[in-house]
RNA sequence: GGUUCCGUAGCUCAGCUGGAUAGAGCAACAGCCUUCUAAGCUGUGGGUCUUGGGUUCGAAUCCCAACGGAAUCACCA
């Protein structure tokens, strides 16, 4: 039980003990104690003084003393204003971690039974992946680890951009201007070469607007089937294909189903038939198709094109029927930027008219843009933060540091690469998901992501200093009895600050902000510096004592190491 | 113009399901490495929480309005 509810259960008893009256628990506000005032949690009573009729303090100290005589875990209380603030004793905290240390699944919360698809990345196949990109990716992955923590069956999903008049652009380039060049001949990433193809496509057609045309015709030989261009759209998305599965390696992301849109791209027709059956949809005289949406306070919106052939929605349509019958999904996630935010309120509003019950649990996970101290990031004037680029310069960025520190002259080259890339990709995953996903956000290319303060590298260092303490300590601390120990304050605050873990984690999922977690595991980890700081844990004569701090720092390096996984970001032992 | 989102220190961000004197980091300045990893720790300065109303014992937090910024309202995806 939580201390929160733990105290929210025993004031309820102890109002109804003295006054006579049933409040229920949850109406209870209780909240950790602010530093300037001596306790662990605080029980405001203000609310409760309609009840009492009596001052704040004298309510407060009412309920006070009654639980300082009903429950042993309260040990002390003290009342200021319409504030009760009660402390907690040791035995309480030892309880505390001794269950942490005994929870090998620490922060996994119970089975929903429920099953939910997350889908995000779902990239363009014709330009390699910028900056933009990398938000989607960590906040998808980090929300499908976060929404699994909390007890959920999670099917990351994909559906990726690989037909349409844009792939098209680059695949005329190429054939126009790049002389059969090749990932191999160029020397080229497959997804970088391709980018190059559909910038050279966009001067292209600046210089010569006829050439949309054949791009245009090019598009209706693909879907014909010509097997010239179809053999040209396979090389090519190949090459962006093989190009995207390095850059999701190096990122530490997969996928358990990915989706084409040239699979996909014809769902959703009869959900249109369907819906105008039901009258949901409504025919124009050209044979166009539409959804009345005017009385939601949206416009109409095309489902169908007059010469039968499918928009934008109609397919996303048709792939959510398809996916939540072929899965037997409770929710869909979808991870998609805010200029979206239209489209899916409109989907949602459509699915729920042709009467599926599950339209209510689509989330879109709406994301705010990644903006240059410029203004936006924009592809056609390369102005775009290429993201493989942005690893290698972190990961750099990583090898000068470690190498002005000049701890790990023992490591072998293979070593110290694997742990640069653990740490420069610490710091990039760490920079983009410690901003809470709906806020735009800044970044500054000329201001290389910082290794100190709030950062990943801090974090990951705090967890490499543990982990050498551990190395080092000699004692045998995987049976110690720490219900004997009388915990410092400041060994108190981290096992307080350890007991919130799995409350956050049911925060982040409910609201699906993996921010919440990064924010957390940053407050933990300098907690645990200030301790480190100001105790010699190792320099500890008494065993006992000895054995209570190794139990409580190697506490702290687990929640640590689950916190940032369900960030995604590794957690070296040494750096 | 309609709708949605955002506005907190010089900069980047927490806090927002209402609670005590609004917090971090960066940058600036001053300290701490013969002591378990200084990617750390301590301290100083820095705020009309955009503005104005309202609800409340209590508002950065909720409601309304204004101002500023972004997105969107495609037979693009």
């Amino acid at each position: 039980m939580s201390p929160e509810k733990f105290i929210q259960t025993k004031a309820a008893e102890a109002i109804k003990a003295i006054y006579g009256t049933e409040v229920a628990e949850t109406s209870l506000q209780v909240s950790v104690t602010r530093k300037e005032f001596e306790g662990d949690y605080t029980l405001v009573t203000f609310p409760l003084l309609k009840i009492t009729r009596q001052a704040p303090d004298v309510t407060g100290n009412a309920i006070g003393e009654y639980l300082m005589a009903n429950c042993p875990e309260i040990s002390a209380f003290n009342s200021v204003k319409g504030f009760l603030n009660l402390s907690f004793s040791p035995l309480y905290w030892n309880e505390t971690l001794r269950d942490i240390a005994a929870d090998a699944a620490y922060g996994q919360l119970p089975s929903t039974g429920k099953r939910i698809m997350v889908e995000f990345s779902s990239p363009n196949t014709n330009k390699p992946l910028h900056l933009g990109h990398i938000r989607n990716n960590l906040l998808g992955d980090s929300v499908s680890r976060i929404l699994k923590a909390c007890g959920n069956d999670v099917i990351k999903a994909t559906l990726v951009n690989d037909r349409g008049v844009h792939i098209c652009k680059s695949m005329y380039a190429w054939e126009k201007l790049f002389n059969g060049a090749t990932p191999e001949s160029t020397g080229k990433k497959g997804d970088h070469l391709v980018g190059d193809c559909y910038v050279a496509y966009a001067k292209l057609e600046k210089e010569h607007p006829e050439v949309l045309d054949d791009v245009h015709k090019m598009l209706v030989k693909w879907e014909e089937g010509d097997p010239h261009v179809r053999k040209l759209w396979t090389m090519m998305n190949g090459w962006v294909f093989k190009g995207f599965d390095e850059t999701y390696k190096s990122l530490g992301i997969s996928f358990d189903k990915v989706d084409h849109e040239s699979d996909t791209y014809l769902l959703g027709k009869e959900l249109v038939q369907e819906g105008l059956r039901k009258g949901v949809f409504e025919t124009e005289p050209d044979g166009s198709v539409w959804c009345d949406l005017t009385a939601d306070g949206l416009d109409r919106k095309l489902v169908l094109r007059g010469d039968g052939t499918s928009v934008y929605i109609t397919q996303d349509l048709g792939t959510a029927e398809r996916r939540f019958a072929q899965y037997n999904l409770d929710s869909h996630v979808y991870v998609v930027g805010n200029e979206q935010d239209y489209h899916f309120q409109v989907l949602k509003l459509i699915l729920g008219k042709l009467g599926f019950d599950w339209a209510s649990r689509i989330y879109h996970l709406s994301y705010g843009m990644v903006e240059l101290p410029e203004g936006k990031m924009k592809s056609r004037e390369g102005t775009v933060v290429d993201a493989d680029d942005l690893i290698a310069s972190m990961e750099e960025e990583a090898r000068r540091t470690s190498e002005e520190s000049g701890k790990l002259t023992d490591l072998s080259e293979d070593e110290k690469a694997s742990l640069y890339h653990t740490i420069g990709l610490g710091a990039l995953k760490y920079f983009i998901i410690k901003v809470d996903p709906k806020k735009t956000m800044l970044f500054n290319p000329k201001e290389s992501i910082d290794f100190n303060g709030n950062t990943g590298p801090f974090i990951q260092y705090t967890h490499a200093r543990i982990s050498s303490i551990l190395r080092k300590a000699s004692a045998d601390f995987s049976s110690a009895d720490v219900m004997s120990a009388e915990p410092s304050a400041k060994e108190i605050r981290l096992v307080k600050l350890l007991g919130l873990f799995p409350g956050k984690v049911a925060e982040a999922g409910a609201a699906l902000s993996p921010a919440v977690i990064a924010n957390y595991a940053y407050d933990l980890a300098k907690e645990f510096n200030q301790y480190y700081h100001d105790t010699p844990i190792l320099k500890e004569s008494d065993e006992a004592i000895l054995r209570y701090r190794l139990v409580l720092i190697d506490a702290v390096a687990r929640v640590l190491r689950s916190a940032m996984g369900l960030l995604g970001i590794d957690l070296p032992e040494r750096m």
